[in-house]
DNA sequence: CTGAAAGCGCTAACAG
DNA sequence: CTGTTAGCGCTTTCAG
């Protein structure tokens, strides 16, 4: 039909019958059937974001940062939620593949061998977030979590800090919470160093659980002199602890979190932490999609590392500047 | 071809040809084109997810809700952003409907004209969620944004406060804050009552902007006995404030947020909030999709009104219960 | 510039 | 139990 042409105001048509089929599909409240029109034309204006899942204040974060840059195109995100868990997220690729999407976000550089194949049989822009730290399918952006933990501790050291404690979660499956703590380790031990104390948590309100653990390692192992957390919350319930304690801080103890969470910002002392780049990594992830998708771009496997900055805030520096 | 009924484990098929089948699938790493399914059986496993943004806390733990019920559905939620802008849900809402969706899950009760005329004639289920005061267009799941304004000025009153400030954000198009406020000023004025004065913010980190706005309005107003705060995220930049400046709370001055961010619990002390549902409104919306697609139920029109509780915290009990 | 016709890859109904 | 057939509502190509 000639409509089809209007509709998509393709091709030429004169104003006076394109007037007039737009009069009649709105009169008639039209709305196209994208199913049909995906099938004939093999195109589909949705994007797969595959994600762990909503409950921890970075993934929303990266979807802000997805949204903003996907507003600008016509592709439409469609999440997926993985829970962590590898045989969850197969299911979610092959559910999200099966609507042949334009491209995929996924976050994470480890996936399932059938996970692997599906994406790479899909023939289309996969983009892997959060992580550079492995072997990409295609295109990546994320930053380098050892590096991320390896420069906090070098940081650490420089500051004069011997005795070091970590805390964090039990999670097994969260790769890059490992990669940072092996990065840490790594550093430490290239200065003779090691983490004298651990303690890890799940569940629970992370202020809480930080204020606990904090409680808990300084009790068993009280003449530790820094606690590195593995996440703001977590670090920002330690912070707290020791306000209200008076330990000093950084004086007798130091401190320091990991994603830069703005939310903080208000607190009565700034955390030391360094910047996940959350948004900036879904603003990436989505530009290099909708780049390939409008065929901007041909060739894949770009690779965008971000390079987190340390804020020292008040909790790391010992000595002046 | 029988192909079809194997994949999708209907009618009834050999066991031998069904393995064959299968195995023939999977070496070649077959996935099905829900395009094509869908088109062919107008029947299409997307939930369209329409949400101001994902940048509040808030509408996160609502979609986590909304995922945890359609995880053991096969149903898959598509989300769409608004920015709290009409004309942006208008478009959104056109974009998800072309792929005839399920089921659509909406923030709210005010939509324009042409957005209602379309959720109407969708003829899918339509849940509207978070608020519940207003009229509906099918099922609606939320609370009283009115009442619970109303109850926490009532709660506030009968602890013997009466020069009451009011903190907020902006937003001209935040329908669910202006309703609180409303019900807020409701109560008041039934006991000779008003808000003495107010401030407002947009942007920024909202406890460092709670702690700067609390200063200011303290300044301008010293005699104000109570803060209302419209979300618990001010409210807690309010209490760190009073904290360090050593204000009496709840004597001198008593506080109160709204959201019951899980997140703050571990503050030095609890901010009185009202639970505003957020995951248990996603999963029940949800789940009345869920019932509605699977055909379980067939009447629409479901009204869910959660009660949300008062929880008194550490600074809004002025005298022992 | 506008119409007609041929599919897109599947499901549903119907025969065998 | 298994094969065949006719669409689903569009886009695309090809004639007018």
């Amino acid at each position: 039909m000639t409509v089809s042409r209007v509709l998509r105001n393709r091709g030429d048509v004169s104003a006076g019958t394109r007037d007039k089929v737009l009069a009649v599909a709105k009169s008639l409240g039209y709305v196209p059937n994208k199913i049909a029109g995906a099938l004939a034309s093999s195109r589909v204006n949705l994007v797969a974001v595959v994600i762990p899942s909503m409950s921890n204040m970075i993934f929303p974060e990266v979807m802000t940062g997805i949204g903003e840059v996907l507003d600008d195109t016509d592709l439409q995100p469609v999440v997926g939620f993985t829970n962590y868990l590898p045989e969850k997220e197969e299911n979610v690729l092959y559910e999200m593949l099966s609507w042949r999407p334009s491209g995929v976000i996924v976050a994470g550089l480890e996936h399932s061998e059938a996970s692997r194949a599906m994406l790479k049989a899909a023939g289309i822009p996969v983009v892997e977030i959060m992580d550079v730290d492995g072997e990409a399918i295609d295109a990546v952006v994320g930053i380098s979590h050892r590096r991320a933990g390896r420069h906090i501790a070098e940081a650490i050291i420089r500051q004069g800090y011997e005795r070091i404690g970590f805390l964090g979660t039990k999670m097994a499956l969260d790769y890059r919470a490992r990669k940072r703590f092996e990065g840490f380790t790594e550093a430490l031990a290239k200065h003779g160093l090691e983490v004298m104390d651990q303690e890890f948590y799940e569940g629970g309100s992370a202020l809480a659980k930080g204020r606990e653990m904090t409680a808990n390692i300084l009790a068993r192992s009280p003449d530790l002199d820094f606690l590195y957390y593995s996440n703001d919350m977590i670090g920002a319930g330690g912070l707290i602890h020791c306000l209200e304690t008076g330990i000093d801080v950084p004086g007798r103890l130091g401190l320091a979190g990991f994603n830069g969470v703005e939310l903080l910002e208000g607190l009565p002392r700034r955390l030391a932490t360094m910047d996940s780049e959350r948004i900036e990594i879904g603003r990436a992830a989505a530009r290099i999609i909708a780049a390939r998708a409008s065929g901007e771009i041909t060739e894949g496997g770009q690779r965008v590392t971000m390079e987190p900055k340390l804020q020292y805030g008040d909790t790391l520096r010992r000595y002046k500047a």
